[in-house]
DNA sequence: ATTCATTTTGCAAGTCATTTGCATTTACAT
DNA sequence: ATGTAAATGCAAATGACTTGCAAAATGAAT
């Protein structure tokens, strides 16, 4: 009876195997709830599990994209990040002051886009939305 | 009395020397609007002036972009695309089927965002917003 | 507990977009 | 025509990510 995730269970059932460096890496998402760039992840697992590579993490996250566990955010140019999986969907306040990504739950589809698209012909499958700038912190300078 | 057009006046404003290689990157966005990757505009201006460089594309890409001149686009994860830099601003809707990019003048910040991000204290300078999906076209298979 | 097919890993090398250092060339003010 | 700052071409470097492969680990079947 080991306090199994339902992360993974569904690895389980679709014949992928817990390996120590998973089950960290799947631990490190559900403890400390972020946003994780592939090195940020690599260094938290790397902590307890020295032997890790790098390649494991990318193939590990990749993996869980596929099955919908994780998400892949393209934030900044160039690097991405990655954070659990939720229910619904979410978007993101970021500051490019300290880097801190908050959430927001305001959708502009369900409000305003879906009609537009509707128009168009288009069929929509996903949507970005973000936003820049500076928090409160931040901006006091 | 060459056509000399606001960018290229906005260059010698700021010191910065008319080379035929900028001129070529130049013409070729106001010639053909439209959302391109480096190699594109590398490929485009290659053909004129065939002894151009990568880099000074990616130099004057880079330029440009702070000048306003040109945007830069994160739209694929990896892969920058630049347009030019219309006045007000508008939002893209891609195509996954067949690459294309169409604009929408839609903006989620003036109608839903803003008053959120006052209530948070956020001071907002830029935001993103991109409808991903199959157009007219791509969707009837 | 042992066996064994299959999956996963570590490691090293490879991509690919983008950047950088530097010697040479070019633009353009004088 | 000259001088100087800016820009270019070239080659090498970067940095995130990917891949091939032999060795190790998992877990289902004995
Ligand atoms: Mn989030
Ligand atoms: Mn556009
Ligand atoms: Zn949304
Ligand atoms: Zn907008």
């Amino acid at each position: 009876m080991s306090n199994t995730s339902w992360i993974e269970n569904k690895l389980k059932e679709n014949g992928c195997k817990l390996t120590e460096q998973r089950r960290l890496i799947i631990k490190f998402f559900e403890a400390e709830p972020g946003h994780y760039t592939a090195q940020e992840v690599f260094e938290k697992v790397k902590g307890i599990c020295s032997k890790i590579n790098f390649s494991t993490i990318y193939r590990n996250l990749e993996l869980l994209c596929n099955m919908g566990i994780i998400k892949k955010l393209d934030i900044e140019s160039g690097i991405s990040h990655y954070e659990l999986n939720k229910p619904g969907h979410h978007h993101h306040v970021v500051c490019k002051g300290c880097g801190d990504m908050k959430e927001i739950d305001i959708c502009p589809c369900e409000t305003i886009a879906n009609k537009e698209l509707k128009a168009m012909g288009f069929q929509a499958t996903e949507h970005k939305f973000e936003i820049y700038g500076y928090c409160r912190n931040c901006s006091k300078k």
